[in-house]
DNA sequence: TTGCTGACCGACG
DNA sequence: CCGTCGGCCAGCA
């Protein structure tokens, strides 16, 4: 029944807000959850989204270097620099370019 | 039930 | 600069 703990729920709806052209980092998820150490199980239940959750835009979530450290999970090392680029993200080397400029706290958009 | 792992983060040497 | 370690929490064998 509803056993299932709001952590993915609320990752997997943060997620899902975050707006075209925009990223985001685990632990600004993470902290808007109210666990700033529980960056892991972010990236974590975004992993699992991919067996319960499909239509889910992780693609947009990054590291806090704005390094596409998830990259090799999306099927693709490739896909998810080219998905950001497709959003009008600049990335290098993995790397995006404009970070800041395109990150989207939900702390702070969704406080 | 115990122990390990994991798409991170920050600190230390 | 780079490598290593601890912490955090939840799922799985």
């Amino acid at each position: 029944m509803n056993a299932e703990p709001n952590f993915f729920e609320q990752v997997y709806k943060v997620v899902r807000l975050i707006p075209y052209g925009r990223v985001t980092s685990y632990g600004a998820i993470a902290a808007y959850l109210g666990s700033k150490g529980s960056a892991r199980m972010v990236g974590w239940a975004l992993n699992s989204s991919f067996g319960t959750q499909e239509a889910l835009p992780a693609h947009r979530v990054v590291n806090r270097n704005g390094v596409l450290t998830g990259k090799h999970h999306f099927g693709g090392a490739d896909l998810m620099a080219q998905l950001l680029r497709s959003e009008g993200i600049e990335v290098d080397d993995d790397q995006i370019i404009n970070f800041q400029t395109c990150f989207w706290d939900p702390i702070k958009e969704l406080y």
